[in-house]
RNA sequence: UGGGGUGUAGCCAAGCGGUAAGGCAGCGGCCUUUGGAGCCGCCAUUCCCAGGUUCGAAUCCUGGCACCCCAGCCA
């Protein structure tokens, strides 16, 4: 059936057909074997130690995605094995964020931390099979006994302790004899392994630490990788879906859950995203916000999907992402360009279309009648003509855009200059009959013109055109509003190596404060997104107050004038 | 000089022995009261390289090369 989609005709149709992938090819095929009686049980398993970015949000769609679409469900589980890293705060973000996105977990809302005493019981079986033993090495010295990448390790003189011995100090360790590094668990494998991930590798370390959910009931607690596969092992989860760097580890999750005896998931490794002009480590993301580089987690210049959301991302745009990169294992760094093009998308298609001037000039209509004011019907979304009409109020002094005024025009340059016409948009032709410069800096002050009253938009207008169209707001009906323009964070694509703060880039936001926007917008709330005509989409900043009306500038329109300009 | 991965266009990415999908970017043109949107067209004689197998190879084999990950009691 999905094959078929694939035609062009299935394209068109706006059923799009979702995209080949060896996941769904995997997924498919064990479906079509039965491998799992049918299930397909995902999970998304993040550490509440941060806030989620663009490319968890990639996992997140995957998980969740796959889930929905084969029928099956989708966990979402907090891997909360390190207290000393993680917090309340972050466990909420990430729940909000996961919801934002479109996706449910339903009453499956798990937690690593709910595990700990069956990992401990766990622990105790392997100890008394003699795969697991209490090790007294310290972290530096466990660190000399792994060997290097090509030479093998040596045994730690710990390891053939009694399997008695071993009960006894691992209950101790929880019973919280010990203090923090003095011994751990291990596994008991195989110092020699080319897999340094199989050389006795730690499965619980001491750490007397309060967890954010247990509390002080535990001061010994389990390593990620002791954690993972078994937590994996008890929701049931059919496709583990992970990204490439656990890949080393996969032989380590088949070993514990085969000594175990336990229900084995399979794990499927896939490359993380990465983007260009941005980071998107947590460890990055978290220096950004704790030096202050950035306004918090949700400043709408952050990858996160919490700054996107502010910068005025839809969930759509950012789903329609995820599947438009697709997934695959080859290490990829995706065009900035492409996540902007799928809130273009998107926001061409939903955003109501209003005029608002952010670097107003103002101009004066000398023959049109003073205080006259008309009520210019205009379109609120050419894409879409059930979204209605708004009017919007003309009168003999109007602000426009600095920059569609030229005293000295370019070639090609089709707005206001000198002797010049230009429609304004729903309105007039008007003509630039004289500028006015401020006497001591010289600066453009004001613009006189005048105008055509036969051009009136809607009126039977065959008679004139004009090669530009401008937008505009009346000066007497105009709202102030504040407009944040955000930019790249990084000056370069790839910002990484350890001067990867050099390259923040300085003028990742400009802010406008007093941009002059038309009346319709005195009711906008928090989050409402707008097409402001001929500069881009922007969406109300939580900041945004009634007497103080707050933007964001999610991105910019296309601007093929600013190719031309540039060459 | 260990192990695990990956190499298809500027960036993603299909392709699974039968003659290189699609998207983004870019470039032309049409259209347009948003220099937006939309529409049309162009954009890999070749798939990291070299051999080999085959009527036929991006796909199979052999040998190279390049890049990424692993030496946390992080995840």
């Amino acid at each position: 059936m999905k094959a078929e989609a694939n035609s062009a005709e299935g394209t068109k149709a706006g059923a799009k057909p979702e995209r080949r992938h060896f996941l769904r090819d995997i997924i498919e095929e064990d479906l079509r074997t039965g491998k799992y009686g049918g299930r397909v049980h995902t999970r998304f398993p993040p550490e509440p130690n941060g806030y989620l970015h663009i490319g968890h949000a990639k996992s997140i769609c995957l998980n969740f995605g796959l889930a929905k679409e084969y029928g099956g469900l989708c966990n979402l589980r907090f891997d909360d094995t390190n207290p000393t890293k993680e917090e309340m705060e972050y466990v909420k973000s990430i729940q909000e964020d996961v919801r934002w996105l479109g996706f449910d977990w339903e009453d499956r809302l798990y937690y690593a931390s709910d595990y700990f005493e069956q990992l401990y019981e766990y622990a105790v079986q392997l100890i008394k099979k003699g795969k697991a033993y209490v090790c007294d090495l310290s972290a530096d010295e466990i660190r000399e006994y792994r060997g290097t990448l090509t030479e093998p390790g040596k045994e730690s003189p710990y390891r053939n302790r009694s399997v008695e011995e071993n009960l006894d100090l691992f209950r101790r360790m929880r019973a919280g004899e010990f203090p923090n590094g003095a011994r751990t668990l291990r596994a008991r494998i195989d110092m020699s392994s080319p897999n340094l991930n199989l050389r006795d590798p730690v499965m619980y370390r001491i750490l007397h630490a309060t967890h954010h959910r247990t509390g002080d009931t535990w001061c010994i607690y389990p390593t990620y990788d002791w954690a993972h596969g078994q937590s994996d092992s008890m929701e049931g989860i059919t496709h583990s879906i992970c990204t490439l760097e656990f890949a080393d580890h996969r032989p380590l999750y088949d070993w514990f859950l085969d000594e175990l005896g336990i229900y084995h998931p399979q794990q499927i490794e896939f490359a993380r995203l990465n983007l260009t002009y941005t980071v998107m480590s947590k460890r990055k993301l978290l220096q950004l916000v704790e030096e202050k580089h950035v306004d918090g987690w949700d400043d709408p210049r952050m990858p996160t999907i919490s700054g996107l959301r502010r910068r005025g991302y839809t969930p759509e745009s950012i789903r329609e992402f995820a599947e438009r990169i697709g997934v695959s294992r080859s290490e990829s760094t995706v065009d900035m360009a492409s996540l902007e093009d799928c809130i273009r998308d998107d926001l061409n298609k939903r955003a109501q279309r209003v005029m608002a001037v952010l670097r107003p000039l103002k101009v004066v209509i000398e023959n049109y009648p003073d205080g006259m004011v008309e009520e210019l019907d205009a379109v609120n979304n050419p894409e879409d003509a059930s979204m209605g009409t708004r009017k919007v109020p003309f009168s003999k002094v109007i602000y426009i855009e600095r920059d569609d005024f030229r005293e000295d025009p370019p070639k090609k340059y089709f707005r206001l200059s000198p002797g010049a016409e230009v429609r304004l948009r729903y309105a007039y032709i008007i003509k630039c009959t004289d500028v006015v410069k401020d006497e001591k800096t010289g600066e453009i002050v004001e613009l006189r013109c005048t105008y055509d009253p036969e051009t009136r938009s809607g009126s039977q207008q065959r008679s004139r055109r004009v090669k530009g169209t401008i937008h505009w707001v009346s000066a007497p009906h105009a709202l102030n509003a504040e407009v944040r323009l955000y930019d790249r964070l990084f000056t370069v694509e790839d910002p990484s190596g350890d001067d990867w703060k050099s390259f923040i880039n300085p003028n990742s936001l400009e802010l406008l404060r007093n941009c002059k926007v038309e009346p319709s917008l005195a009711t906008a709330k928090a989050q409402d997104r707008f097409q402001f005509e001929r500069m881009g989409y922007f969406c109300v900043d939580y900041d945004s107050t009634a007497d103080h009306l707050v933007f964001n500038r999610t991105v910019t329109l296309r601007d093929t004038w600013a190719k031309i300009e540039k060459s």
